[in-house]
DNA sequence: CCACACCTTCACACTTTGTCCACAACTCCC
DNA sequence: GGGAGTTGTGGACAAAGTGTGAAGGTGTGG
């Protein structure tokens, strides 16, 4: 099997150094992040297997990113509680995270949650592919197939869509997709947005995402 | 959030108690089923939000139960599979489970599934739509339908329509309705309102908004 | 260093929309 | 019935929003 690559998101830089130190001690491949929009990023990037997130993280925080993560896509995720409270652990479970940790923990423990979630996540079957009408998303391979025909996207095409795909129907706001996709605070004076759609319909399709004027964008799927 | 409905179908009387008891402590109302006519009954009477099903069961199986149900509403099912049997997996997906755990497993993981789940359900159950006798406005989608035909509505008419029909049949004054939908402080000497609703008769049928002369608009709605 | 893919921005054309105006039709009250 | 005030209507016009092609910038891999 590949190394497989956690991401720590912890903004205390011995715990997450230990944390770090721990884990490829155990054979995994390790990166840290120290705040919200940074494990946004990471997350993008480097397509971790796992997440150990600290709920408490300057930006926005643990259980933001934990909600946006698993907007995009599924990834398990070990959260680290610092009070022993129950508000933060339901609340986690709700965005998605999959197990959890309150501290102070010890390092074994850590270890042993983080290989049970791998464990988990290779013995079930997570849907990688998304199927909207005659639209095919591959979120592993990341590769789309309209009408059986597949559509070379780029990388921020392929997020745009993923994220439409996973409302579809629904009208996204521009601002929304912004921050959401490119993780931008300010709309205003941008068409990048519109850019990209542009694209997706020149490779997809010119009927595959609906504009609603003064609004957003939608995926259109038939019924 | 009101309380959520759990419906254990599971024979062997251990298990399914073991499962139930933990789903109680995670907050969620649960009912027990031991056979496939006793959980197609349950499923009828209860109306639960989610259901936990054995595969191996007496009367008829687990995947039995499974296409009844989904034949009648569509409910998230999580299976429980005896054998780590790919087939009945296979089949298990095909006939409308959502997912699936092999036994043995941890109460805890059998927790997380429940609870994503239902996180699962209640976003693609999300379609916010309002329907007003003939009038159907689906606000995440942005469409407007009367008589099951679609009209085309520009922003502001859409948000005008939305307003009216959040107080359906209250007389909404002018005024009122340039500040919540405008942001207007001032309301003097604009015929904007009155353009709008125009607009709206025309698309939607002269009968839908009433006219309260010397006051303001209402839609009407068969009662 | 170059070629390449990609993201963002820009300028322009085009479409859609919002607001206002003028006049007709209407309502209400005396 | 008549008049004042209110509302309906069609359209003009400006403003805002969107589609599009292309250019500039950045980063990457050879």
């Amino acid at each position: 099997m590949a190394e497989r690559r956690i991401l720590v998101v912890e903004d205390e830089g011995t715990i997450a150094e230990a944390v770090a130190a721990r884990l490829r001690a155990e054979g995994f491949a390790v990166q840290i992040a120290v705040d919200g929009p940074g494990a946004i990023e990471a997350v993008r990037r480097e397509l971790p297997d796992a997440i150990v997130l600290d709920v408490m993280l300057p930006g926005f925080d643990g259980l933001e990113v934990c909600r946006r993560v698993q907007a995009e896509r599924r990834i398990p995720v070990l959260m680290l509680t610092a009070r022993d409270d129950e508000t933060d652990l339901l609340i986690g479970l709700a965005v998605g995270a999959d197990d959890y940790l309150t501290k102070p923990f010890s390092m074994r423990e850590l270890a042993a949650r983080v290989h049970a979630l791998l464990r988990r996540a290779t013995i079930t079957a997570e849907p990688t592919t998304l199927r909207l009408g005659d639209l095919e998303i591959n979120l592993t391979e990341r590769r789309v197939l309209r009408a059986g025909v597949e559509a070379h996207l780029t990388p921020t095409e392929f997020d745009l869509l993923v994220h439409l795909a996973g409302r579809p129907r629904a009208v996204l706001p521009r601002e929304r997709l912004l921050a959401d996709v490119w993780g931008w605070a300010d709309a205003s004076g941008t068409r990048t947005v519109d850019s990209h759609v542009k694209g997706l319909r020149r490779k997809l399709g010119a009927d595959l995402i609906r504009t609603v004027h003064g609004v957003g964008y939608a995926l259109e799927v038939a019924r």
